[in-house]
RNA sequence: GCUCCCGUAGUUCAAUGGAUAGAACAGGACUCUUCUAAGGUCUUGAUGAGGGUUCGAUUCCCCCCGGGAGCACCA
């Protein structure tokens, strides 16, 4: 690389380390002083303690409290909650529906309970009936009490989780395919965080690769400075669409492409300031994106940050016997476990993906010292991903490290998928812009809205229900794109969830009822009274919210929350229907209630924060 | 050709190997003199086909049929 273009980007680079000299003290400072709220201070957790505790007894000696599968049973059930025994039988040694009934008996027998009334053996569950006024006053105390920390807990503190997401390519529009990526990698870092991660949000731009040779080819022949200028990614984008289809009758220009990326490789100066020129304008546009969207990312360490002399890096994977020089003079990896041949430089010395993602992956884990790193990319690099990991892996380099690739479906447009290429990306500008008009429109019409709040509240109801609809879906399955879907704000969508959150902030003001006053009088859990079988059921499920974080964690699959969301809020839409709060005529009682609507409130808001969906509190 | 992913109600999606497979939209019947009806209640309706493992399979394995993606100088 010549000194100019050396300096060039060495000058690029310099924002980067800011980022990671802050990222690092504060991943420090955390490690420190972050404070944690302990999983066993929750109300579930208590629970937990004491059925382990009767299973200890009965001579179920390995039962983790933590690792109880507890649930809400199916509607046809008449208990509280219940806990299945399969995974005992065979320690136990002991038929299932034998095994439940007699720890069952046992249990009901027992005069030490604390949160359990009785309970029922049946085919393999044990049906708990459980002390209600108890639990109801400890939720809602809990809740109350914890406010926005209420479902954080401690159970992975000190580890360090790096999520790699959004990632959109410079020089092209950010489409709705990287919407993808960009929310579900956002919900991810926020559950980790929720359960005591340390996290570092990065977004690895595609900034660097054999594109930018095709790119500047096609600007340095057909571009015009100020037409770009006007309007750099859609010029830019078009510029890339017509080489694709030149090059198709020509191969030259391929060729002629891959010389002018060896060439910004080597640091050309003149080809570094055309890349960081179309780098500048492409950030600018996708802060625009993320702004709208309430992403933010600690560190945005582009492919270009990690272009470095890859020589010693090449030399040790061929000591090691993983790399060869193959025909022609590239680089390759054959025979590693059952993958194919895969290609690590090319014949000509330029560098390929794969190469700088394991520089990439040095970095983070020398810099970071992750126990985690989550790829959010689309299911289409999935061979990709395997091979960096088996690379890794093989040299040695990963080790302790976990390394997951969170690989989803491609969003389709008529079957197929969306090219850049081909010009058939669907912007998702466009998308924003028609959701939030749809938005506006019915907030206008039916919403109590004051007239110079319509447009801030149809902002947040229409990127809400973009965020919503990618984060409900969990499947890998592709979607295949659909204006009126997209668009779609009914119930089953986001709008659901911020209505119902409408609702209770609703009563509360209308109670007239004291903020603080209601945090005192919850204080004490037994203050907390309730009356219909619907409080109850309401309260309880608010217990589960840590449940569903793990749960979420654990699986890298955030609709675990939406589920969570959804089966909260038709909880208290039913509860809302059956009891009126405001004319509750005990005045405990109607304190109590208001104390368990300010709990919901906080849960229901927790939750979708956790999506990085905002709440409203008039639609 | 090889590898991977997907196939659930008319449609779009759920369901850590567990009890009677859940929602939403669409269809049918109710429900606002009552805290926001963007709500609530009831109702019609589904695991692509065939084998296997299991006390138990939408989930795991095999095979077939459909759809999609990937497979050396792209990212």
């Amino acid at each position: 690389m010549n000194d100019t273009g050396k300096n060039a980007l060495a000058e690029y680079k310099k924002i980067a380390d800011v980022q990671v000299e802050a990222t690092v003290a504060r991943l420090e400072k955390e490690k420190k002083t972050r404070s944690y709220i302990p999983q066993s201070s929750y109300t579930l957790s208590y629970i937990r303690e004491e059925v382990a505790a009767f299973f200890a007894d009965y001579g179920i000696t390995d039962c983790k409290p933590e690792s109880l599968k507890m649930l809400v049973p199916p509607a046809h059930i008449d208990a509280d909650l219940t806990v299945s025994v399969f995974e005992f039988s065979k320690m136990a040694k002991k038929a299932p529906a034998q095994l439940a009934t007699e720890i069952a008996a046992h249990i009901t027998g027992s005069a030490k309970k604390t949160y359990i009334v009785s309970a029922i053996g049946v085919n393999g569950y044990i049906n708990f009936t459980l002390n209600r006024p108890k639990i109801f006053g400890h939720v809602v105390h809990m809740a109350n009490a914890l406010g926005r920390g209420y479902g954080q807990i401690d159970t992975y503190k000190g580890k360090v989780m790096v999520i790699d997401y959004s990632a959109p390519n410079i020089a092209k529009p950010f489409g709705v395919g990287h919407l993808r990526s960009t929310v579900i990698g956002q919900a991810l870092a926020n559950i980790y965080e929720a359960v005591g991660y340390s996290v570092v949000r990065d977004n690895h731009l595609g900034d660097w690769g054999t594109q930018f040779g095709s790119l500047i080819y096609a600007y340095q022949h057909w571009g015009d400075e100020a037409v770009v200028a006007a309007n750099p990614i859609k010029e830019l984008n078009n510029l890339y669409i017509h080489f694709n289809e030149v090059s198709k009758e020509d191969e030259n220009l391929k060729a002629e492409a891959r010389k002018i990326f060896a060439r910004l490789e080597q640091g050309d100066s003149e080809l570094v300031a055309l890349w960081k020129k179309f780098s500048d304008v492409s950030l600018k546009e996708f802060q625009k994106t993320y702004d709208a969207f309430g992403v933010h990312f600690d560190v945005m360490l582009g492919e270009s940050y990690f272009v470095t002399d890859f020589t010693k890096l090449l030399t040790e994977l061929k000591d090691k016997g993983i790399a060869k020089v193959g025909d022609g003079g590239a680089v390759i990896v054959e025979g590693l476990g059952d993958l194919p041949i895969f290609l690590l430089q090319k014949a000509d010395g330029s560098t390929l993906y794969i190469l700088r993602d394991v520089v990439t992956f040095m970095f983070r884990r020398d810099t970071f010292h992750p126990d985690v790193i989550l790829y959010v990319v689309g299911s289409e690099q999935k061979l990709n991903f395997r091979e960096l990991f088996a690379l890794c892996d093989a040299a040695g380099y990963s080790k302790g490290i976990k390394l997951a690739h969170v690989d989803f479906g491609l969003v389709l447009i008529n079957g197929s998928k969306m090219s850049t290429r081909k010009g058939t990306l669907v912007n998702l500008d466009n998308v924003l812009e028609q959701i939030i008009a749809k938005a506006k429109e019915i907030v206008a019409s039916k919403g109590d809205v004051a007239p110079e709040h319509i447009d801030a509240t149809a902002k947040i109801i229409g990127t809400s229900a973009l965020i919503y609809a990618d984060l409900k879906q969990n499947r890998n399955s592709n979607i295949e794109f659909d204006w009126d879907k997209m668009l779609s704000l009914e119930s089953g969508s986001s709008v659901y969830l911020q209505y119902t959150y409408v609702r209770i902030m609703s009563i509360l003001t209308k109670s007239g009822v004291d903020i603080h006053a209601l945090d005192t009088f919850a204080t004490t859990p037994e203050n907390l009274i309730f009356e219909d079988v619907s409080e109850f059921r309401l309260a309880f499920k608010l217990a589960f919210f840590s449940d569903a974080l793990l749960r979420a964690m654990e699986n890298n699959t955030p609709n675990i929350i939406s589920i969570y969301l959804e089966e909260l809020t038709a909880e208290f839409n039913h509860f809302y229907s059956k009891v009126s709060i405001l004319k509750t005529e005990k005045a405990e009682l109607k304190q109590s209630r208001l104390a368990l609507l300010s709990a919901v409130a906080t849960v229901i808001q927790n939750a979708l924060a956790v999506l990085n969906i905002p709440v409203i509190t008039k639609m």
